[in-house]
DNA sequence: TGGAAAATTGTACTGATGGACAATGCCGGA
DNA sequence: TCCGGCATTGTCCATCAGTACAATTTTCCA
């Protein structure tokens, strides 16, 4: 049978989970657990109240100490950054202190089984960013400036998106640097910036094109 | 008690499915589940053998149908931005379709309480890169490169990756175009590169710091 | 077969960038 | 009071970037 163990502080704010939770325990300390949690069981890590930089350290300490177990980060002030910081650093759920008992009960379910579990909101956010992320790092080959170009422009603008003088490209690309320079002039032009910085930036704006002529 | 639904155009494939839900339906189209379908019961859907753009269409109908029902999405060949868009689009769980009955049943679990599955490994990726991006989102403002600079050396940093030359830079800081020079010097040095376009690539790499040294 | 677009390359030039070497003044902490 | 770090600025110079004006060759398609 699973066993809950909380991990805070302080103690206030933890009647709802109590009420989950009934034969769990409550600890100020991680190190207060050592010996008594088994693999499977469930710890809640009431996170500090303010964003700092110390908290995927608190995570981590927890996560390491106890791999077998699932970890849950209960925060006051819930935060998207602070809670990527903590999912990232090993906890597999992540929600507010004073959720109601019945969702604490869901949220236990959900990790034992080896899920995720956190906010619809904030589940929304995650996923969409992800995906926006993975495909920007594909792009700058992929973005809509590049698709304006030749591919010989384009090969040229992606070393210069790498930071490489014109010498390094023509050296790269078997081609003079006066060549370099055309396929840039050219790039340039096309895409109406007025200089490689530009060019760099513009590609990187993924699915957008900025026009700089306003 | 939770119904299980599959919808999958080809029935093959199945029996570890059937395995872990005997009571469970499978059928081939979507439409066929209408009125059978209770807010609750968990939908399985085999996604197409090919990454096609099609995929989030589908998930997107099935979801838009079933509001209320969770819904799952199986793969033949697991794919990462498979994965995001099937999420993206409403889907709950993302796993293999030859899982084994024990992992089924898990996945039913976590997503009939609300939490999300998906394979360990891509949950790492998922995380790590929305983490990424929310904090690229801020960047470059915030990123590790800019937290060694002076604050004066941050600011003309600033001025550049908006793609400003020096002259303008000395213009809208109010200092000379030598000034703006000695902090970029400063810059280069600090975080090791030798110009301009480099430290902002440098400053879009959010919460990494490039070695250029090797 | 012919024409257009792309690729490649030349010389020459101007302006921008970055570094070298140097200096002064301000501010905060020991 | 002194010292170190930071901000600011100067002159000078080499190199790089970008543009101008021009040309030839290659490739592909009607």
């Amino acid at each position: 049978m699973t066993k809950h163990f909380c991990i805070s502080a302080r103690t206030d704010s933890l009647e709802r989970w109590q009420k989950a939770f009934p034969a769990g325990k409550v600890c100020q300390q991680v190190l207060e657990l050592v010996g008594q949690v088994r693999p499977g069981d469930v710890l809640w890590l009431q996170l500090p109240s303010s964003l700092n930089e110390n908290i995927d350290e608190a995570v981590l300490a927890a996560a390491n100490l106890f791999r077998d177990c699932r970890l849950v980060a209960m925060s006051k002030v819930p935060d998207q950054q602070e809670a990527l910081l903590t999912l990232n650093a090993g906890a597999k759920g992540y929600c507010h202190t004073l959720s109601n008992a019945d969702t604490f009960k869901q949220i236990a379910v959900v990790v034992s089984h080896g899920g995720l579990w956190i906010g619809q909101d904030l589940m929304s956010r995650v996923v969409n960013a992800a995906e926006k992320a993975l495909s920007r790092d594909r792009a700058p080959s992929s973005s809509a400036a590049l698709k304006q170009l030749t591919s010989r422009e384009r090969a040229v603008a992606l070393e210069v998106a790498k930071g490489a003088t014109n010498k390094e490209i023509a050296r790269t690309l078997n081609i003079t640097e006066r060549t370099v320079k055309a396929h840039l002039g050219s790039a340039f032009n096309k895409l109406n910036v007025r200089d490689r910085l530009q060019l760099v930036l513009v590609m990187n704006t993924a699915g957008e094109l900025i026009d700089n002529a306003a």
